[in-house]
This record gives C-alpha cells, structure tokens and sequence, in this order.
DNA sequence: TATTGTTATACTCTATAACTATA
DNA sequence: TATAGTTATAGAGTATAACAATA
C-alpha cells in the first residue's frame, strides 16, 4: 500500500486498517458494524421511517429489518408506527441506546486517535475535509 | 457523509464513491475489481508464488485461483512453475496483460482526476501520504 | 396504483478444511 | 513434517421478487 497506488485502493487500505482496528471495540460492546452505523444515524434524532434510515446509511432496506428486529430485541432502538402514515414506522433510539452508542463512540475515537498518532491537526483536519469531499462527489 | 463523521465511515464512504465511479470503466474493459487488483500488483514485476501475490493484496490464496484461471484464459497473465521450488508458481503479467492494465488505469486515473477536482495539489499529496499512513499503521 | 414493511428465495462472496505434489 | 497449489463445502452476506397493509 503505498503513496502511489490508485486512491480507491488506498481508500480501501486505511478504511479496513480502520475497520481492523475498530472491531474489537465492536467485539467487546456486543455490536457489529452496520449496527453500530444504525445507532451513530439514530443519535442524530429518531428518522420518519426504515426506508429513510436504509437511505441515510446505504443499506438495503430489506437487510435492515433483520438488524433492527435484534437492536429492538437487545432494547437499544424503539419503533413506533408513524401516526401521520400508519404504513412508516419511526425509529428511535431508546435512552439504553443513546447510552451504549455514546460508550461505543468514545472507545472508537480512541482508537482512530492511535491510529492517527503523528499526524498533525490540520493534516487531520483536511483528510476528513477530503474525505468528504469524495463520498459527496456524485 | 459529514465531516465529524467516525473517520472508517468517512473512508467507507469515499471508497464507495470511487468504486462506484470506476465500476463502468471496469466494466467497459471487462474486469472486475480484484482482477485489477492483480494486473495492477503485477505491473510492478513477477511476483514468485501466488501465496505471496494473495497476501501482497490482501485476498484470500484459495479465491486468487479461480481469479488467475479466468485472468490465464483471457491471456492476461502466465503461471510457470519456479525451477527452484517445482511448488510454487511464478505469476507475471503477458505483454497484453500489461497493455490491458496500463489502458485501464489510464482510464481509472481520468475517473479518480474527475473526483478530485476541486482539491489543490497540495491537498491531493496530503491526502494520499494520509491514506498511506492509516493504511500501514498496524 | 403506489409505497412501507416484511418474508422467502436465490445468488454471490468468503472462510474452512482436506487433498496432491513437492520440499 | 511442512508448504504451494488446488478443490469442495458450508456459511455469511447480498440482491430480487412477491405479499400484506396502508396511502
């Protein structure tokens, strides 16, 4: 992996060096990957619907019922059918939720503190800004 | 996408887009992502066994077989026992795999130029040097 | 008729173990 | 006995289509 590589293989170098490096925390709080990412959109403030939410994280919609059904089962989200439109239901995090997602967060900020060690604040401060810079480049 | 996003996230999502975004010129060339992945390694030189191709690129040694087959057939790369251990395998590109994979970065290096604009020099070099550093901090 | 949530099914990708031939 | 390549199989992950309830 080195400097001169495609940018997507590098992308795909740091983000499973990243993910490596993220997974025990994972391991050690009892959640995977896609459920943590269900709870960070969640902690934003609850979403109109599970479409809406499969949107927001790019995740089939059908493949996140199955996720949702075991964060409901383990009392960290809630659903609710949405009174305006009884087909949607709203998803929320259940204050159990919003507690275990702030734990999980503040261990994975540890760990891409390390794994950012000897770079500089602005260094830091432009890859997030370039980062997202190319996921929103559509 | 935000930029206080957690960092795997962030690189997630931009590798996403770039995947999606080289995903038609790959297909255009009829090859799928990993087969670049393995023209690309090549063209940096043989490579002695294809043990040692599978952990230079991160894949699995029992995926990489079928990959190399379809990669032989279309006459792309060459497999010749190693003299020296009649085990191992020596893999290296043919002159139309090296002509194929040179046409197809080209291609990918327009695409990657296309999602960075709007990044100075300057940025883009941080940006790679940053990736690199994620990438082999283990 | 269209949309949300859901289920079922098939398909792909990935990981594991076992076999062969060489060392 | 250990290793490179290979094959087969089981498991996880993913995509597609179809259905019930509601709009």
């Amino acid at each position: 992996m080195t400097e001169d590589d495609d940018l997507a293989a590098l992308c795909a170098g740091a983000g499973r060096s990243l993910a490596e490096a993220e997974r025990p925390v994972l391991d050690q709080h009892g959640l995977s990957m896609w459920q943590y990412v269900v709870l960070s959109a969640l902690s934003a403030g609850a979403v109109p619907s599970q479409l809406v939410l499969a949107q927001q994280i790019r995740y089939d919609k059908t493949r996140l019922i199955a996720l949702l059904d075991t964060l409901e089962a383990a009392g960290l989200v809630a659903r609710e059918p949405d009174p305006a439109d009884r087909r949607a239901r709203v998803v929320r995090l259940t204050s159990e939720g919003s507690r275990r997602h702030a734990a999980v967060r503040d261990a994975i900020r540890e760990v891409e503190e390390r794994k950012l060690a000897g770079l500089s604040p602005e260094t830091r401060r432009q890859l997030r800004s370039a980062l997202a810079h190319l996921a929103n480049s559509d």
